[in-house]
DNA sequence: TTGGAATATTTACATTGTTAAGTAAATTTG
DNA sequence: CAAATTTACTTAACAATGTAAATATTCCAA
């Protein structure tokens, strides 16, 4: 079947120059610009082809919403080394706000708008790639547990608590919330840097050993 | 000037209107309902009328924005009688996600969406609303710091972090990326006001001058 | 009464996602 | 190889949207 094989293969190459123009339109011009004619513009096809290769705008949605999971795991690639499992809960947070900050896009697309979880939950599928990620926090978390930095409880439980807050964060800035609590641009990473400090250092139970 | 006065009132009135139509779209069939014709087709007049009043569709999402925010007040009613400051903040943080969760349309408006941060910058305006909120927590934080609830440091960096918390919390939940987490729905609000007991435990430095 | 301001509507435009119908080329079939 | 069919794509069109310009209506003061 080297033929329909081919075919396969060609299919596939047009859907990725789909996604690549989406993609270009995204990072260059944001989330707005992203319409159906300026694809097919791009990638020089009339309109109406875009939909022999995705059913409809909120497909290619949550094509790219898959890819921004990518573009994160590259992020983390600085943990592996790591062996202290609270220094890397905090070095895998640090990532995550930079993350956002760099590719407030594609943060959009992967935990703030609706449109992919309804394809999603359309094709009865299960959001794998936040799962995936959400897990890789856990074991962290688990560690952590286990060698005594935090105390010890539901591990799922402290990875919910501990996502949500670098998640608020960065919502909260990339969706101009903290302009007036932050009104310098340039201080808004470090003060979610702060802000992560602070956090990790409360739940850190080692500390509370020490005497006062 | 009682003509001029009288004008001005049925101006009010009609701007009211439209704002009550938005309002009763919004809730009763969700955001993206509201367009410019159906309440046009509700208030009975024709659609461009609506710009008399508004200037563009975002100038009423920003009005929406600050009703949302006079709803959220009324959920916290309950707190003038605290004492305890650190019970208080709980309390606010418990307020919150349980606004969150009941008027999830709302909370988009006023914490999650662009438009009306847009229309605001356009004004030169500053939040007065949102950064009021953020004020009484302050003062709550503040109180618990001198109070010796939680440790001594800067009140505006740990309001920071206490909101971004419950904005992380609320925002994951009502934008579905917590449902493999949480199949359950009826289970997510507690799931969450336990994620903030664990969170307000850890914050609390009483519980770490009892011994192990 | 009349002229002008305030208020409202009609018409229109450009843009959007998406569908239906049509066409030309490639492939399969007899 | 010729006919039939499938594939890949385009053209044309629809319905909905936000919004602007032109037009009509209402209303009050001179």
């Amino acid at each position: 079947m080297g033929i329909a094989e081919r075919k396969e293969k060609q299919k596939n190459e047009i859907r990725q120059l789909i996604l690549d123009a989406s993609m270009k339109l995204f990072v260059e011009e944001g989330f707005d610009s992203i319409t159906i004619r300026r694809i097919a513009e791009l990638i020089e096809y009339s309109p109406t082809t875009v939909y022999l290769y995705f059913k409809d705008k909120d497909e290619i949605f949550y094509a790219l919403h898959d890819l921004g999971f990518e573009k994160m795991s590259e992020f983390n690639h600085n943990l592996d080394t790591i062996q202290n499992p609270l220094i890397r809960m905090h070095k895998m947070g640090e990532n995550y706000l930079r993350f956002g900050m760099e590719y407030p896009e594609f943060y959009s697309l992967m935990f703030i708008m609706g449109e992919p979880m309804k394809k999603m939950s359309e094709l009865g599928c299960d959001w794998k790639v936040g799962d995936a990620a959400l897990g890789r926090l856990k074991e962290t978390v688990t560690d952590c547990m286990e060698k005594g930095y935090l105390a010890k409880g539901d591990p799922y439980q402290v990875s919910l608590a501990v996502w949500s807050f670098v998640h608020g964060l960065v919502s909260l800035a990339i969706r101009q919330r903290l302009e007036k609590f932050v009104p310098d641009e340039k201080m808004l990473l470090p003060t979610m840097e702060q802000a992560l400090n602070w956090f990790m250092n409360n739940i850190d139970i080692t500390e509370r050993k020490r005497p006062a």
